[in-house]
DNA sequence: ACTGGTACGACTATTACGTCA
DNA sequence: GTTGACGTAATAGTCGTACCA
């Protein structure tokens, strides 16, 4: 008869990482990359979570775009993240640098009276494709197209998106007041691109590379902000539904090891019913390690070792012995399986 | 040192718009 | 041309923290 005692190893397929790589290396076209690992302080990872203690989950996600896609798709080097040029030795871009100029897409005009601090100026921006609603409104407006009640709106909205600065986005807003919607303005691929190389180095901004983000790409600051909420809260989401998918596969692996269990253990009581004799070995007692989940055997009366067990119970193959002497590192036996 | 008010940033849920099949 | 699904920009509400009187 073989009895096999095989505990543990689940581990194997989910290799726990101590720092997630960056993998700058990654060949993936799309640029995003799904690690596996512990990840106990990534880079990218913010303050805020940290703070929270957020339990770090086993498979960490890293959604960040791969450099080299917004390398390649810039190979003039247009786009510059502000603090990075600090941290590169480039040059820094200032309020009064063409930053609007750097970015092609954004060739929008900049209202002149853009202050430093305000985001009036870069409200004139967006950018972006020629299906661009701030374009055919910003068209709208100039021309003095008043196609209905439409185009009205659309001044309307044009309105808020060059008058409302900073201080207008909390609060009660003129289209509220005014019963008109909101204008979804679409970020031209340029321009997320380089908010995604942005987000890679920081996934949270401060004012101030809030601001030069801002006038780098031509958009207002509280666009930028709204981004980085948003791309924050995808980055979650991702990371969630990750985690649920590593949850699910640890359900699976730990009821499969329970059916096996189970299965072991009414084949270890049929045999003590037949062959009583070995029942006159020393009771044997499985530790299992909380934290590691590893298994230890041990005898209950005399410490045995468990390969004299293995053999005096003629196994042919030898249960994984994982010895626990540090008790107070491995508390009590979690589990009895038979006496 | 403690407290209440305020400002601010981050997060979350939700809405609304643009795009595409 | 219409419609539904989907992605995402934008909004509103809430909470935690820092600062100040």
């Amino acid at each position: 008869m073989e009895l096999a005692l095989s505990l543990g190893e689940a581990p194997k397929s989910f290799t726990l990482l101590d720092n997630t790589p960056k993998l700058p290396n990654n060949k993936d076209p799309v640029g995003f990359c799904i690690a596996l690992g512990a990840a106990a302080s990534s880079a990218g990872k913010s303050s805020e979570e940290e703070r929270r203690g957020s339990s770090d989950p086993p498979v960490q996600l890293d959604l960040l775009p791969s450099t080299p896609v917004l390398r390649s798709q810039h190979p003039s080097s247009h786009l510059r993240i502000p603090w990075l040029n600090d941290a590169l030795g480039l040059e820094r871009v200032t309020s009064e640098a063409p930053a609007a100029r750097a970015l092609d897409v954004n060739s929008f005009p900049v209202a002149p009276a853009a202050g430093e601090d305000g985001d009036d100026g870069a409200a004139l921006s967006s950018p972006n494709s020629a299906v661009s609603s701030f374009q055919m409104d910003f068209c709208l407006r100039n021309g003095n197209g008043g196609n209905g009640g439409d185009g009205a709106a659309a001044m309307m909205r044009n309105r808020r998106d060059v008058e409302g600065g900073e201080g207008n986005d909390r609060g009660t807003s003129d289209d509220d007041e005014n019963g008109s919607t909101r204008k979804k303005l679409r970020l031209s691929k340029e321009q997320s691109a380089f908010l995604e190389e942005s987000f890679k180095e920081h996934t949270t901004l401060n004012p101030k590379q809030k601001l030069a983000l801002a006038k780098q790409l031509n958009l207002r600051p509280r666009q930028v902000e709204v981004w980085f909420q948003n791309r924050r809260a995808r980055t979650k989401l991702k990371q969630t539904e990750v985690d649920c998918e590593y949850l699910k596969r640890c359900c699976d692996t730990l009821t499969e090891e329970n059916r096996r269990l189970q299965k072991e253990l009414q084949e270890l009581r049929a045999l003590k019913t037949s062959q009583p004799f070995y029942m006159q070995l020393p009771a044997t007692t499985l530790t299992m390690c909380p934290s590691c989940e590893r298994v230890a055997t041990n005898t209950a009366a005399n410490n045995n070792d468990a390969s004299q067990i293995a053999s005096a119970l003629s196994l042919s193959n030898k249960p994984r012995i994982l010895p626990f002497p540090n008790t107070q590192a491995h508390p009590p036996p979690a589990q009895k399986a038979h006496q």
